[in-house]
DNA sequence: GTCGCAATGTTATAAAGTAACACACATGTC
DNA sequence: GACATGTGTGTTACTTTATAACATTGCGAC
């Protein structure tokens, strides 16, 4: 993701929709896990869950534990309003909640961003790949670690 | 993989081609590295870092120490005798060590097999997928959780 | 209201991974 | 052989990530 837009409409964006969704779906968009939902998107970067604690602590003043935000991020994956990234521990904002998807990501080791894409010719290269060999695709994880466009372009 | 297969074989293979492929690089395969890497092909199911280092424990009789095992398994994913499953935080055998992959697994919820699968499609498509949006690939990740063969046929 | 369940708080613990430093052991040099 | 050098291993302590068990709160159905 580009380092010039401006993120506070990607986080009012993302609590609109969550709002939407969660409305409409009779689920429970807590005061607390709005607020990590809110932590998680507060960039592109994926944040690990002891992050968001300590984000979420400086906020209330006392500190909070962890189960706290593991029992909110839990919901807020089951939800599809944020992706976990296996390969770094850690969370991201769902660029597109709603529809149902399990996340595509290129994760660029200079910025640290993790772009989301929903590219059906790898969802159904991967399903295909499966199926040849008897597969029943529940779940498929994709994190492509790389250098984004701005990071190749300015290299360290 | 099928439980119906001379799994011996699978390991005397694993570690009679990895004896060749560390002495033709000048690679020290001690007689750790190569105990951790035979743990490690125990069965198709990719195994934890402290499983291996039980394992390893009970056979000498004094435990060793956690690095002991993470330092092996460090030494044979860079020698691509190993790959690291990101959602399981686990280690299984390389099917095809040698040739330069990065690995693609179909891992079952069923019975814990990981199965290696190097699928030009999918490559392919991943690489496109990130050419297309200016990302430069160094390293793909995809484990595709869901259901082999056999555990479709005898649910639970 | 009050019953019941879902959400949160609290405390403790497990699982996964790393840092710092000392020692052992090979290999090559003189 | 004595020695320097680099790589692998042992040991201890510690950090980070994640979960278990149980008490409490608070909202919604009736
Ligand atoms: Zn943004
Ligand atoms: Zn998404
Ligand atoms: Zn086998
Ligand atoms: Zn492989």
């Amino acid at each position: 993701m580009s380092a010039l837009h401006d993120h506070t409409h990607c986080i009012a964006d993302a609590l609109t929709r969550a709002d939407a969704l969660c409305t409409e779906r009779g689920a429970r968009l807590t005061a607390l896990r709005r607020r990590v939902l809110e932590l998680v998107w507060s960039s592109h970067r994926p944040r690990g869950a002891y992050a968001i604690l300590e984000d979420l602590s400086q906020q209330d003043g006392k500190a909070a534990a962890p189960l706290t935000v593991y029992r909110a991020l839990e919901f807020l994956v089951e939800q599809g309003l944020v992706h976990r990234i296996e390969s770094l521990n850690a969370y991201v904002g769902c660029a597109a909640p709603g529809a149902a998807h399990s996340g595509q990501f290129l994760v660029c080791d200079g910025c640290g961003d993790a772009a989301e894409i929903d590219d059906p010719g790898v969802g159904s290269a991967i399903v295909a790949a499966a199926a040849e060999r008897g597969f029943h695709v529940q779940r498929p994880t994709v994190e492509v670690r790389g250098l984004c466009k701005s990071c190749q372009e300015k290299p360290r």
